[in-house]
DNA sequence: AATGCGATGCCTTAT
DNA sequence: GCATCGCATT
């Protein structure tokens, strides 16, 4: 039976339990996604359960994408049928059904964290509540959690009952959600709150989800919420074929309201669960698997289990100890490289983890320097740049006329003359009407106070998106933005201003075209709002490749699922791993949830783990010293080789260092012949001079224009073909002659 | 109306 | 160290 083929007695076990609740506690590495897969081929040709109603929801697009591949690969038809998604976009796929029942619109928009603050500004401003005090972080941040346990405003208000600082911050939640359904728009939060209310006032719709959901499966279960739990629960109670993974020491989303309690209780809200423990791990060596026990067997919230492997014992746990974040950078992208011209392994069989995002950059500086290919998932987004903002807005417009946040970005950009004032003299008479700024500007001559010139600018614009809307109806969703950059003169005035920012930015926008034309070619039907949807939802890490061969860089959080046979762990110091917060916390669960990551971190690596740590670092521009991180001296002495790699200690001022890629692979690291020395850079002759051709690894090929000697390096301006005039120091910049 | 400058405040983590 | 914001300047 190929199904259970080369599973342990216990995993066998879960995927032939068919009916009736089921709770899976699996430990990291211990082959849960291999289960859950195999579950649902098993349900579907051992059972005769139809595809069509299962439903398996993951905590990534990218794993729900892999489960249906898997699924696919074992049975012999039907995997499509499976519904396979995460949270947000099953809430998106049923809303965009039954949303109208609710009193909105189904063409909805989806605001991400920024429109998010948009609205809080303007709610601010109405109700007159000073942002230097209630702050718009943590009004968002209250707003957040009060939804993450599904209380209304009205409940909010009444739970705030006397207090001050409550009731204000209740009627910012109320005047905010007043403020989205008059926008068509939904947060991030509100996908999964609307669609509780949509299953708790409308029982027919409900009832047509739990007869089409009859098996149901959440993988990643100990990082759901209240509001998910509901979800899950809601779905659930008819047939109780409910199937949950998880493991309670990979909890790490508490900040966003994940309610560990969901799968410490679960045997309490399904008395007759059947519950299974897999717990020999297929992924790590003994030793990364003991370091990472060593560290976890501290917390004291936790189902007691013992993770164990047949695996060889491997290498034991590196720890560095560095002076700053640049040694410490330097020094694992030195490792990386050393390792892979010594032959062990590809690029992609590295990454390199960090606590916060801000701690990228100096790992990228030291990998653009050893010519080390990366890829960082995550910090600032793609999406978040205002060129693609400006033009996701006219889209936005297109597609939902109520969405003020998008109509007020677009409405003077580029500039039309449509200043501050008239935009202010329309909303206002929005307001007064009850009505979108986007109706208003559409009766622009009826706007008081309005002068003449402006109100016919105001038309013209309207006039512009009224056309784009009769387009969008025949247009390709491509052919509407390549109309869009060009009917809106976007494009040209980017292309004008002949500076390398404007030249960056209409990359950028090439890039969204990109973007857009693969989602056209993956969708049968591709649409507008599915293009937006796809935009706010996709994570970085749901499109990572494995055909691109790269040094991957992430946050510890976003590698949570993940495996690499070589991991890297940077910062580990106390202050920013566990971090500051957590320590000075009096709530000593803030501390263990810091302990989980580690573990989760820990237990990504498969063959080595190397763990370091600066004695001094660089922080919010002032420079920090720090501790070696608790959990590092809670692993247990045996495991851990402290000893530094000779290559990886220059001494100060040494002029050469190791370089053994240099020769053996010459020509790949071209820029090794640049030793750092302190801060400097000293560099040796250039092999390139004024008027030579050069190539860039980032931008093409160009000309030399001139070379300037300053300080200790090279300042060589250069001519690209496709980028402009870029000055740049030797040391940093990957020239070679072309 | 648009730009540019200096002061400010801020750091987890992410769909 | 960086981005955002308010204010002053043209």
């Amino acid at each position: 039976m190929s199904i259970l083929e080369e599973m342990n007695p216990v995993q066998q076990e879960a995927v032939k339990h068919v009916d009736g609740p089921l709770l899976i506690l699996a430990g990291a590495g211990s082959g849960k996604t291999r289960v859950l897969t195999h579950r649902v081929a098993w349900l579907i040709s051992e059972c005769g359960v139809n595809p069509w109603n299962i439903l398996a929801i993951t905590f990534t697009n990218k794993a729900a994408g892999e489960m249906r591949e898997r699924v696919d690969r074992i049975v012999d038809f039907g995997a499509e049928d499976v519904w396979v998604s995460t949270f947000h976009s099953m809430c998106v796929r049923i809303l965009r059904r039954y949303i109208d029942r609710l009193g909105y619109e189904r063409s909805f928009t989806i605001y991400d964290t920024d429109d998010q603050k948009t609205v809080i500004k303007e709610v601010c401003r109405q109700l007159e509540i000073d942002t230097k005090i209630y702050k718009e972080r943590s009004l968002l941040a209250a707003i957040s959690s009060a939804k993450e346990e599904l209380l209304s405003p009205e409940a909010y208000e009444k739970q705030a009952a006397g207090n001050y600082q409550q009731n204000r911050v209740a009627s910012v939640y109320r005047a905010y959600q007043a403020r989205m359904k008059s926008n068509n728009a939904l947060d991030f939060d509100d996908l999964l709150v609307k669609t509780v209310e949509l299953f708790e006032q409308h029982p027919d719709v409900l009832e047509y989800y739990q007869e089409r959901f009859k098996y149901i499966m959440v993988d990643e279960y100990q990082d759901t919420n209240t509001v998910q739990f509901r979800l899950v629960s809601l779905l659930a109670a008819r047939y109780r074929n409910i199937c949950v993974v998880g493991d309670d020491d990979q909890s790490i989303y508490k900040f966003r309201g994940a309610n560990i309690h969901n799968i410490l209780d679960f045997e309490k809200t399904y008395p007759e669960a059947k519950v299974i423990r897999l717990e020999q791990n297929y992924r790590s060596t003994q030793n990364i698997l003991a370091a990472a026990n060593g560290v976890i067997r501290n917390n004291t919230e936790r189902k007691a289990k013992t993770l164990w492997t047949e695996n060889e014992e491997g290498d034991k746990v590196r720890l560095e100890q560095c002076q700053s974040e640049q040694e410490e950078a330097l020094s694992v992208a030195r490792d990386i490289a050393r390792n892979i011209s010594a032959g062990k392994g590809q690029y992609k069989d590295y990454a390199v983890l960090y606590r916060t995002n801000a701690q990228s950059r100096v790992l990228e500086e030291k990998l653009i320097m050893l010519n080390i290919p990366y890829r960082v998932i995550g910090g600032v987004n793609f999406y978040q740049r205002k060129e693609i903002k400006d033009i996701l807005g006219y889209l936005k417009t297109i597609g939902n006329g109520r969405d003020d946040v998008a109509v007020a970005r677009i409405i003077n950009v580029p500039k039309r003359g449509i200043g501050a004032a008239s935009i202010a003299k329309a909303d206002d008479y929005a307001q007064n009407l009850g009505i979108n700024l986007y109706e208003s500007l559409r009766m622009a001559d009826g706007i008081p106070g309005l002068n003449k010139a402006a109100a016919a600018r105001i038309s013209a614009f309207v006039n512009l998106i009224e056309v784009f809307r009769a387009k969008a109806d025949y247009l390709s969703l491509s052919d509407l933005f390549d109309n869009i950059l060009e009917e809106t003169g976007y494009l040209a005035e980017l292309t004008a201003e002949h500076t390398d920012e404007a030249q960056t930015r209409i990359e950028n926008l090439d890039e969204l075209r990109n973007k857009i034309v693969s989602y056209e070619k993956s969708e049968s039907e591709p649409t507008l709002s599915g293009l937006l949807e796809q935009i706010a939802l996709v994570a970085e890490v749901d499109s990572l490749d494995d055909s691109d061969n790269k040094v991957l860089l992430m946050t510890l959080h976003s590698a949570k699922g993940l495996e690499f046979p070589n991991v890297y762990i940077c910062g580990m110091e106390d202050g920013l791993f566990p971090g500051y917060l957590s320590i000075t916390s009096d709530d000593p669960s803030d501390l263990e949830e810091e302990r989980r990551l580690c573990y989760v971190g820990f237990t990504r690596a498969m063959k080595t783990l190397k763990l370091s740590a600066a004695a001094s670092r660089m922080q919010h521009g002032n420079i920090q010293r720090a501790k070696l991180s608790r959990f590092v001296r809670e692993i247990p002495e045996e495991l851990l080789d402290t000893a530094a790699p000779a290559a990886a200690r220059p001494s100060i001022g040494a002029s050469r260092i190791n370089r053994p890629s240099m020769k053996t692979n010459a020509g790949r690291f071209n820029v090794s012949y640049f030793v750092p020395k302190g801060n400097q850079i000293v560099s040796g002759e250039l092999e390139y001079g004024v008027g030579d051709t050069v190539r860039h690894v980032k931008f093409g090929t160009g000309k030399v224009l001139d070379i300037k000697k300053g300080g200790k390096d090279y300042e060589v301006t250069v001519q690209f073909e496709r980028f402009g005039v870029k000055k740049m120091f030797a040391g940093f910049a990957k020239l070679k002659k072309a």
